[in-house]
DNA sequence: CAAGATTGATTAATCAATCTTT
DNA sequence: AAAGATTGATTAATCAATCTTG
């Protein structure tokens, strides 16, 4: 994309930024989604149905279906049975899970300090102000 | 995601902003990708080997490739040989695709102007300013 | 019927491998 | 061998349809 005003301008740095995170976090075999999702089973605490997951990650259930897949799939999550609704599956970090989860966190602040430590102090309160401002009128 | 300060901020409004373009552009059957490949088009204002048109959308061929296939598909560009060299592949806009360009242009401007309009110009200078110190240090 | 989850299709991007042409 | 393009696999997201359970 080009670095044209307006938009784009946003867009081009946002995708760079998280590219620049992912491409640290595919270094401990991580994405980002992957780490938002262990994130959200962390903060849970306790195993989590799907559908919570989906409401806290604000996305479609049929991408953490596919997401918990491939978690699975890694080693990093299990999916349980639930005793109170045999409809519900639910998500629960294994050990493996909850290592990624840390060192993952760890590399993430790491990525993200290196990005926007670039920026004073003011220029961050700045930055934030202005995104709470967008923030406000998008949704 | 969370509305965290961070990193995550910068992406959750860029992707809602990003959101909120795309489902104005979908009424007229096009995507953020399909407008940026025209109007690269447009700019070119002669047929582009795809080769090119990656280099100036800045992403890999083989996205390209595919791009173009969807844009073919529905009519808005023509591959055409190249003289010049028999590797490459041209592609053109159609009267369809010039079209689709300047109504899915106007619909992007409108759609800008309703999410940025909303700050004072002070904040749009102030933002535009960050988002450039934040490129200059991300590549 | 509504909720929870899954499946299948589509868009968009990446990378690795391949094929043709230079 | 290198350049141009394509193909196939994978990740990530969406939507629509389906299946099971409440």
């Amino acid at each position: 994309m080009n670095q044209r005003a307006g938009l784009l301008a946003l867009l081009n740095i946002a995708y760079a930024a998280q590219a620049q995170v992912e491409s640290r976090l595919a270094d401990s075999g991580l994405s980002l989604a992957k780490l938002l999702a262990l994130e959200a089973l962390a903060d849970a605490g306790e195993p989590t149905a799907l559908s919570e997951l989906a409401a806290r990650l604000s996305c479609v259930k049929s991408n953490i279906t596919q997401l918990v897949d491939r978690l699975e799939a890694d080693g990093l999550v299990r999916r349980q049975f639930d005793a109170n609704d045999r409809r519900a599956r639910l998500a629960t970090l294994t050990a493996a899970g909850r290592r990624a989860f840390s060192t993952g966190t760890r590399v993430r602040q790491q990525a993200e300090r290196a990005l926007l430590g670039s920026l004073s102090d003011r220029d961050r309160r700045q930055l934030t102000t202005l995104l709470e401002k967008l923030g406000r009128r998008i949704r």
